[in-house]
RNA sequence: GGAGAGGUGUCCGAGCGGUUUAAGGAACUGGUCUUGAAAACCAGCGUGCCAGCAAUGGUACCGUGGGUUCGAAUCCCACCCUCUCCGCCA
């Protein structure tokens, strides 16, 4: 959620980049509710006050009939205006959940994701003496992939995952552990891109997968509702990413600045109905109702925010390049970055079998978007200030302040996207695939599978 | 699933119709003392919203939502969650 504050304040530039991110939203009666409201809201708080100064007057005593009949006459009449107050609120919260997240200055302006930019290419993508195969081909053929029994016990875009395949996702996984817990990994990366950032290193989650209504809305991820699934009889989704229940932890908490950032490398299973996606992406595991990933969450204070993306989309790209799989990165344009975003990164892999680059990583940065609905603030402290002496009306006095986090969110890896990766770009002309070096001390030294 | 107990500020914890503008403690911040630190002592210290340039004032918040009352953290109803015991279970 905005702040109704800088809505105020700003109505003309929030009405114009909420346009560029393809929301219309009615400014105009957003702030003519807003205005409503505060009206409201004083003579409700007048009739309170007049209230609690009749109860503090017949304290520990019986009060009058007199008093008995002011205070029933208050009663009524703030009993009518309090109801008003209530429906002119929740008409003023709808709308103004619907404004979307402001873009960074950065953010390319555009209608679709056409219009998002290839901000860098890292890699060569391989050249073969042989026709290449797509990833469905080599897997099927090793007996990895059985999407026909699958579909026999759970439809279409489900599969099981077998053999070597599904140990070459283990050793992903453990890779990807044993570098974002590792504080000379950040040092690193951080050094190499020249960031401002602490080397605090992740802290390994396995969360829930599922999460509650409220929670899910606040996160500002479950619209639209068509592509997430419903636990029936519960008032439960399972979510479609980590981020959604590693970002919802910390909500209603005020944290101590000495905590931050706080960094979370979480593995799960996510879930996705694919709604209006028929038909697209059906060869092989590249578009699955089901997948499992190692996602990144931070939470910053405002300070940092900005930077600790930076740092998300490094790993992602430090993760990629020891791999060995070229990449391209994506600056997503106002159009293709998510409604609580103010910016977003894509990678995306490169493909042989598809002989173009597909999405396999996102980043997003929220600012305080989500952190405003979800409540999690840091307790931030604000050192004296000392004059010279001459003024020392001008002095400081150390205090603290309450503040919105700022969170942020980045695939680590995902698995099943990362796999068909390394399957097309290291096959080999016998149809089997070279194991990437650093993959191969979790897959007991072998090299080929 | 059955029975019982409970959800209060950053944390612990008292309060169970009107001296609560939420006791007390811890943590935290500043100070005194000290060579320095610890301890001790003194002082400060919740969050949101509304008005205001500000100082400040008002108001709300004691799991959530309703209700009773002149007045609700306190009473009633519903729901959510946590803990203990029993049952079931990987």
């Amino acid at each position: 959620m905005l702040d109704i504050q800088f809505i105020r304040d700003n109505p003309e530039v929030v009405a114009e980049k909420s346009r560029q991110k393809g929301y219309d939203v009615d400014i105009a009666q957003l702030l003519g509710f807003d205005d409503e409201r505060r009206q409201l809201l004083q003579q409700v708080e007048d009739l309170r006050r007049q209230r609690n100064d009749l109860s503090g007057q017949t304290k520990g005593q019986k009060p009058s009939d007199e008093q008995l009949a002011q205070g029933r006459e208050l009663k009524d009449k703030l009993t009518k205006l309090e109801h008003q107050l209530a429906s002119i609120e929740q008409e003023f919260n709808t709308l103004l959940k619907t404004v979307p997240n402001m873009p960074l200055d950065d953010v390319p302006v555009g209608t679709s994701e056409a219009q998002n930019m290839v901000s860098k290419t890292v890699g060569e993508p391989p050249k073969f003496d042989f026709e290449p195969k797509n990833h469905a081909q080599i897997a099927e053929a090793k007996g990895w992939l059985d999407k026909e029994r699958a579909a026999k016990v759970t439809g279409s875009r489900f599969a099981y995952l077998k053999g070597d395949l599904v140990q070459l996702q283990f050793a992903i996984i453990q890779f990807v552990m044993s570098k974002l817990t590792d504080q000379a990994f950040l040092d690193e990366v951080i050094k190499a891109n020249n960031l401002q950032v602490s080397n605090k290193p992740f802290l390994l989650v396995l969360p829930p997968l599922m999460l509650r209504t409220e929670v899910y809305d606040a996160m500002d991820r479950l619209e639209p509702r068509d592509d997430r699934y419903k636990i029936e009889a519960e008032d439960l989704w399972l979510q479609g990413s980590a981020e959604h229940v590693l970002g919802s932890m910390h909500a209603d908490e005020i944290l101590a600045e000495d905590e931050l950032p706080l960094r979370y490398l979480g593995y799960a299973t996510s879930f996705r109905r694919e709604a209006g996606t028929y038909g697209k992406d059906m060869e092989g595991m590249f578009r699955m109702h089901q997948f499992d990933k190692l996602e990144m969450e931070s939470l910053t204070d405002a300070d940092h925010g900005l930077q600790e993306h930076l740092l998300l989309v490094a790993i992602q790209e430090k993760l990629m390049q020891l791999l060995g799989i070229p990449y391209q990165v994506l600056t997503k344009c106002t159009a293709d970055i998510g409604k609580p975003n103010a910016r977003g990164i894509d990678i995306e892999a490169w493909l042989p079998g598809q002989g173009t680059y597909r999405e396999t990583h996102t980043a997003d940065y929220m600012t305080d978007y989500q952190a405003r609905r979800l409540q999690t603030r840091v307790r931030r402290f604000i050192p004296a200030t000392e004059t010279d002496g001459t003024k020392p009306e001008l002095a400081i006095q150390a205090g603290s302040k309450v503040q919105l986090v700022h969170t942020n969110d980045a695939t680590a890896l995902a698995l099943s996207r990362t796999p068909i990766a390394i399957i097309e770009n290291f096959q080999t002309k016998e149809g089997n695939v070279k194991v990437p070096q650093v993959l191969q001390p979790f897959m007991g030294g072998r090299t080929e599978i």
